[in-house]
Order: structure tokens, then C-alpha cells, then sequence
DNA sequence: GCCGTTTTCGGCCCGACTGTTTTCAGTCG
């Protein structure tokens, strides 16, 4: 077994004993052991051979018996015991909002409820209300839960279904006879979320390919296995989680690429819109080509076919038929952000608050991307669970930044702070600590059931204040786990917009909020986007690259995004707004 | 199950919130 799916094993171990029971200290232990596992960067393969799993911090006499065993054969009696003990459906239930351990073992051991259906169906009869513990109110919370995941159903986020998309691509890539291949659909155009793969190829004999397709090592079952179209249940452990997807792929001569490419990756609105254009023109546009009256339109790209209906080439971020078709026949389109356009990021964490990383390992590794400045942005002292800087932390944090930037080469660390915005709408510092910052991220994470205008108007309170400089995650949501706090956005986009304040991306894959639908929103408006990894360890500062496909999704240019600008632009717009207050 | 220049036993980020209770358990971040 590879790291990464030992990992996963233990990860799983760690939920299975939550569902019997056991000590969460115990439990916590399996999943720490898991993460660190997962990020340990030396070579595993020697750790194996040596016998010094235990070196790893996290990882005791127990955990690395159990790791070496998983390395040397693949499996572990009591992994097997446990998932024999315990179904999948009940595992499945953990996914419920507002369901933990506690409650999935009531409902499978008390009702002896096995899936998530038989479940809904005990809510719907009123037996899960007369359980103890449980109530009439908790029923329904878990009803909401059981719809809310329908309306989610199996999408996957795209920072683990994008591994596995490549994984696929990259080995479809190296058979014999494939002339083009690319990934296609939602994936392609780098939506948040996604529910399948899909991948076209080109190729005079697809049968061959075909056959390794179908019998790929990630492959869990074949669905259909045509000349032109084969499915697959595909699954990859990704980041400690197991991901299946549906995968497609789909073969065509190659000069069909170009037209197919495009048909697959959608939107299907897009397409609509295209295809309507097309008809206006005396044409008609299909998977498979641009036909006039007796004569086809030869395309070899897609930048052809867009060409050969009078449009510049759209980026496959923008094809969301929102408004990209007439600024690409006005040649007004964006000339998108790309990642090296970023030179510095303003929030992230360190050790100080709830980070991994020392800050000068968090700001090396920032100088190794590239990075001219690398903004730190630990929590404030009023969340205390996640390490909140009391103030005197916040000088003792200062002095060591103070002296890092005098030691360091090449990178300059910027005093930042993540300040909650408390829930009357105040920042959780005093005036003379907040001047302490050089700038001051402002987030929302208390309070999450708050009515709309409650919350909107603490988070415009926030905006209002002279020490904010940019807004934190604006609506709080968790991809495919949790809905955000409910709060007009409009009203907090005027907000920033009237007091000249920036607003976030979340880069962070799980978050990505501002969504890009308010970021293109945002940029009417002429408000700065900051895109920002919020990253707790080193290796998250890569993280960027997802913030930077949302800002393109929202049409964002590099000098739409605050952190395109250098350390001295930067510095000086920062002191401008402190000499302002 | 992990960890330790105060500890090899006894802790383990901890407080808010909700819904169930009548003093607390479970969940969340």
C-alpha cells in the first residue's frame, strides 16, 4: 500500500471506532496519526525498510505497527473486523449536517438502521423523534440534512476530482494511437464541484484504447464499454479520502477533436448559445463539426470554430453563456489572471494561532513560489479554539516578524491579523492593537444561525470600520458539507464598494468563497479582489491556484486582484489607508 | 493512542449553541 492509502486506512479506523464508541482521544489519535502520515515529506519506502514509522511525530509504537504492516501487505485484521462490524450506509450517515458519531450509533444500534433511506423513512414514521436523546426538533434537523445531501448528491470537489481527471488523462496520454487528449466538462472549466469525468481522446483506432481504458488501475467497474463511448466507476485516494467518479471517455477521429472538445465541455448553455449563433450564420454546429449548406468549416482548434463565427476565443472558465458570446463578438473579453500574475498572499495561519508551520518556515515556503511578500493572518484572541492571539501575542508575534524580515532574504512578512468580526459587528481588538496590524482580514466564524439582515448588517458594521482592510470567506460555507450563514451579499458588496474595502477569495478548495458569480459582481463594482490560501501549512500556499481559477470564472484580470501588485505598490497602498484613519 | 527539561500517568485547543433535559450530551468549529 502506497502512504496515501495507508493514510486513508487509518483515517477510516479512526471513523469506524467513533461509531463503536471509543474514546475520541483515542480516535483523534488515529486521525492525527493519519495527517501526519500524510504530510510526512521524507522518503516512507526507507522509513518501511528501517522500521522508523514511530520517528514520525504523531505516530507511537501502535500506530507504526499497524502502518508497517499495511506498507508490507495491505491489510489489517482489525480494519477488516471493523468495516464487517459496521455498513457503509451508517458510515454514510456521519455525512448528515448536525449527525456525529454519537447519534449514527444510537440510530444503527437502537433503531438498527443500516442506510440513509431506511433512515429518512424512520424520521418520516416519528420513531427516530421517541429515541432517547432525540426530539421532534432533532427528527426534522435530520430530515432538512438527508435533503440537503440529495440536492448535493455525489459531487466531489474539484481539488480531489482534478487527481484523479489526471490520473486518467495521463495514461490514456501514453497509449499507442492517441493522437489528442484532453479532460472535458465541469473539470475543464474548473466549476467548484463536479459529479463526472469526462475525457475525449483522438484516434484512428479507438478499440485498443477502449480495452486499457476499461482496465485502468483505478478502475472499480465498468459501466459501458462502446467503440466511441466507454464508463467507468473510477476511484483514487486523494488527500486522505477515498474519491469515486463516474468517468467517460469518448473517441473521435481527430478531425472531429476540435468540435467535440468543445461540445463536451459545456456549459450546456454555452453550447445552446453557440449553436443558435451558428444557425443565424447559415451553419450548424455539432459534436462532430460546422456544416454549411454542402460544405463543412474546417477547424483544428477551438479558437477555429469561435474564428469561424466571428468570436474570439473563450476561455473554458467563462463558457457559462453570461454574457461571454457577445463580449467575445465585441472583442471585449478579459484578459484572464493567471497564477504568476500572484506576488504575494495576505492570509495564512502559523503555529501562533491554529497553523502547522513556524512562521518563517510558512514564509519560506512562500519565497520558494515566487513570492515578493508573505502576509500573515492568525486568528484573533476572542476564538479561542483555534489559538486566538491574545495581545500580548500579537506583540510577541510582531517581534519575531520584526526580526525575520532583518534575516530574510527575498521575502517580507507583513503583520496581518484574521480579526473576527464579533457578533455585534466589532472588531476583536481595541483601536491601538488594531494600528499595530499592517492590514486586517475580517471574518465571520461564530454565530452561523443569525437572520439575514442580522448578519448583514454586523458584517457591513465590520466593513465600516476604519482597521478592516479586506473581508475574510464571506459566507462561511463549506463545500458539500455546510451551506454558508445566510447574509445579503448584494448589500455587503455595496457595503465595500461605498467604504473602499477589499474582499477575499478564499482559495482554500473546501471554501472558495467570494464565489465567482459575486466576484464577477464585485468587479462591476469596481471593489479589489484579494486571492488568498488561507493556508495552515506550507504545502497549502499552492492552494492559490484554485483561488485563481474562481477569479477567472469571475472574469477577474490581474488588475482586478490586489496581491498582482509589488511589495512596494502594496506597502504603499496599505499605509495609505492607516494614514487615512 | 500519543506524549512528556515540571509528568511514564494523566492529560489531550475549549467554548458556544442546540435540543434535550432539569443539569447535560452531542455537535461544531
Amino acid at each position: 500500500m502506497t502512504k496515501d492509502e495507508i493514510a486513508a486506512a487509518l483515517e477510516e479506523i479512526g471513523t469506524l471506532l467513533e461509531l463503536k464508541g471509543e474514546s475520541s482521544f483515542r480516535t483523534l489519535a488515529y486521525h492525527n496519526g493519519a495527517r501526519a502520515l500524510s504530510q510526512y515529506e521524507g522518503d516512507f519506502q526507507e522509513l518501511v525498510s528501517t522500521g522508523k514509522i514511530g520517528e514520525i511525530r504523531g505516530v507511537g509504537a501502535s500506530l507504526a505497527e499497524k502502518i508497517q504492516q499495511l506498507a508490507e501487505t495491505g491489510e489489517l485484521p482489525q480494519l477488516t473486523e471493523l468495516r464487517a462490524a459496521i455498513p457503509p450506509g451508517v458510515i454514510a450517515m456521519l455525512k448528515i449536517p448536525g449527525v456525529g458519531p454519537k447519534k449514527v450509533k444510537a440510530l444503527s444500534e437502537d433503531l438498527k438502521l443500516t442506510t440513509i433511506d431506511e433512515l429518512k423513512a424512520a424520521c418520516e414514521a416519528g420513531t427516530v423523534a421517541k429515541l432517547k436523546g432525540f426530539g421532534a426538533k432533532t427528527q426534522a434537523k435530520i430530515l432538512e440534512g438527508i435533503q440537503f445531501l440529495g440536492t448535493v448528491g455525489q459531487r466531489v470537489r474539484l481539488d480531489l476530482a482534478l487527481p484523479l481527471g489526471e490520473a486518467l488523462l495521463e495514461q490514456l496520454k501514453k497509449l499507442p494511437g492517441v493522437i489528442r487528449a484532453e479532460l472535458c466538462g465541469s473539470l475543464r472549466r474548473r466549476r467548484e464541484t463536479t459529479k463526472d469525468i469526462d475525457i475525449l481522446l483522438s484516434s484512428d483506432n479507438p478499440k485498443p484504447i477502449m480495452d486499457a481504458f476499461v482496465t485502468l488501475p483505478e478502475v472499480m467497474q465498468v459501466v459501458a464499454n462502446g467503440e466511441t463511448k466507454s464508463s467507468i466507476v473510477a476511484a483514487m485516494v486523494v488527500d486522505r479520502e477515498k474519491i469515486v467518479l463516474n468517468a467517460d471517455l469518448r473517441v473521435v477521429g481527430d478531425e472531429h477533436f476540435p468540435f467535440a472538445l468543445h461540445y463536451f465541455t459545456g456549459s450546456k448553455d454555452h453550447n445552446v448559445r453557440l449553436r443558435q449563433r451558428a444557425i443565424d450564420q447559415g451553419l450548424s454546429l455539432n459534436e462532430y463539426g460546422l456544416k454549411g449548406e454542402g460544405r463543412d468549416v474546417k477547424c483544428k482548434t477551438e479558437a477555429d470554430i469561435f474564428a469561424a463565427l466571428g468570436l474570439d476565443y473563450i476561455p473554458p472558465e467563462l463558457r457559462e453563456d453570461t454574457g461571454e458570446i457577445e463580449a467575445a463578438e465585441k472583442k471585449k473579453l478579459p484578459k484572464l489572471i493567471t497564477v504568476k500574475n500572484l506576488r504575494g498572499v495576505f492570509h495564512n495561519h502559523s503555529t501562533y494561532s491554529d497553523g502547522n508551520a513556524s512562521l518563517e518556515e510558512m514564509a519560506l515556503a512562500a519565497k520558494k513560489l515566487g513570492f515578493e511578500y508573505f502576509g500573515i493572518g492568525d486568528h484573533s484572541q476572542s476564538l479561542k479554539i483555534a489559538g486566538g492571539l491574545s495581545p500580548a501575542d500579537v506583540k510577541k508575534q510582531h517581534r519575531e516578524i520584526d526580526e525575520l524580515n532583518a534575516r530574510l532574504d527575498g521575502i517580507q512578512i507583513l503583520k496581518g491579523i484574521e480579526s473576527d468580526i464579533l457578533d455585534d459587528g466589532s472588531l476583536d481588538y481595541d483601536d491601538d492593537i488594531l494600528r499595530s496590524f499592517d492590514y486586517v482580514v475580517a471574518s465571520v466564524h461564530t454565530g452561523f444561525n443569525m437572520s439575514s439582515e442580522e448578519m448583514t448588517a454586523r458584517i457591513c458594521k465590520a466593513l465600516a470600520h476604519q482597521a478592516t482592510t479586506m473581508l475574510g470567506h464571506a459566507t462561511g460555507r463549506l463545500l458539500l458539507r455546510r451551506e454558508g450563514y445566510k447574509v445579503d451579499l448584494d448589500q455587503v458588496l455595496k457595503a465595500a464598494a461605498k467604504h473602499g474595502k477589499m474582499i477575499e477569495i478564499n482559495a482554500h478548495p473546501i471554501r472558495l468563497d467570494l464565489d465567482w458569480i459575486h466576484v464577477k459582481r464585485a468587479k462591476a463594482m469596481g471593489i479589489p479582489i484579494v486571492i488568498n490560501p488561507d493556508a495552515h501549512s506550507p504545502g497549502e500556499l499552492a492552494l492559490v491556484e484554485f483561488g485563481i481559477d474562481v477569479a477567472r470564472r469571475g472574469w477577474l484580470e490581474a488588475d482586478n486582484v490586489f496581491n498582482t501588485k509589488s511589495l512596494a505598490e502594496v506597502l504603499k497602498e496599505l499605509n495609505r489607508r492607516k494614514a487615512a484613519w
